[in-house]
DNA sequence: CAAGATACTAAACAAATGTTCAGTTCACTA
DNA sequence: TAGTGAACTGAACATTTGTTTAGTATCTTG
């Protein structure tokens, strides 16, 4: 339970905590009010604080939520598809190709995970540093296996791979105007990740050792 | 006027403006109350609404502020710099970089660049959008002048490599628990730029013309 | 120096907010 | 069926919020 393409939670309680998790994404916990949850969620504001005590008590509720649905995400890049991704040589070891392929386009979560990642709270702190180790292990393993090029410091390696995969969406609005194309849409998700690809393989600069070829 | 590092503007107003700039970076801006602005710049709650008119009117200005502030050190990465990059072969254009060299340590701007960028307000937008034409006119030039490998899809590649510079900043805290080093100090930006110039030179993928010695 | 504007404060106000409480409906069970 | 507890609501409460207003000090300028 807790996948967010299927939520088969018809209860008030979850009506509750998924009104609260759009608008949250949407315009940040403090600028939203009981009140308006609970219209969202088609309840009395007093039934809101009935299921969760408080609003800080929705709000850990929410951030325990949305954390279980983005992992369930991550855990997929991490464990079943490495072995193949090992094996075929390629790389769509990302959360953006992830979420493109998991959420609906209008799904708050890439939205939540923005401010989860930014408000300093323990829930974000914890998501990164679960998605950092997995990571972390992810590219010793494609190290070893010869895959990915060795470095001198591979926490660094790691958390700069994480970093510029996360900024995709944390960038994501930004990033569409600039490019002209949403990353978050197979199409924009495709330039993307082509280049971005280029850029793992061979590098940004241009190669000083051998002369291009033209 | 406007730097941040030698700020010589002591009238009240910009002690309000200097004391939000803080609160605001620091707890986002819905979090923050007048009065707490008020005793934060030791003045009077009236003070505030009386000089910035309502205290959206002290968000404005003091994103006007911070976004001057910000320009002010993007525009030496992309204007004089750029020249002596070119020259001397150094990769050196990063945003993290002219945020360490520029500013004191407990400087609010990083954290505030934050808000900005991801409060859908137009102030973040602006900014990331002159950034980004900056970004790409560097690319251009690098890649005119042999610099930078040449790539099919500009535009996406401008906006990697600044999303992935500005990804520094955005998860800095996550960046410093992570590996140890807060990557906006001397020390950790050091690390951090070693290993992104490492793959922005060679990749990050094993080189697949040649088998690995092993 | 006179006077007008500006900087500034204390106090109060109206609206909004999180929360509580008494009471009602509903579901399940002994 | 009677009853017990949970789900749920409407209304009120206390506090906090941004803002206003009236008045005082301070500075500038003729």
């Amino acid at each position: 339970m807790g996948s967010v393409t299927n939520e088969r939670d018809f209860t008030a309680r979850a009506t509750i905590r998924n009104a609260a998790l759009g608008l949250f994404a949407e315009r940040g916990h403090d600028a939203v009010t009981v009140r308006e949850i609970a219209a969202a969620a088609g309840v009395s504001p007093a039934l809101v604080l009935h299921h969760f005590g408080s609003k800080d008590g929705l709000r850990v509720a929410v951030d325990a939520h949305a954390a279980e649905s983005l992992d369930a995400i991550f855990a997929e890049l991490g464990g079943q598809e490495l072995t193949e991704m090992l094996a075929s040589g390629e790389a769509t070891t990302s959360v953006a190709e992830a979420f493109v392929q998991v959420f609906p386009p209008g799904s708050p979560l890439p939205a939540y995970l923005r401010r989860l990642l930014l408000t300093n709270d323990p829930a974000g702190a914890a998501l990164f540093g679960r998605w950092y180790a997995t990571t972390r292990g992810v590219l010793d393993a494609m190290i070893e296996s010869g895959v990915a090029a060795p470095t001198e410091d591979p926490a660094v390696r790691a958390a700069f791979l994480l970093v510029s995969d996360l900024a995709v969406i944390l960038l994501r609005e930004q990033i569409a105007t600039a490019i002209g194309d949403d990353p978050l849409t197979p199409t924009g998700l495709a330039r993307w990740a082509k280049d971005v690809t280029a850029v793992y393989a061979r590098g940004a600069f241009a190669t000083l050792e051998k002369e291009p070829p033209s």
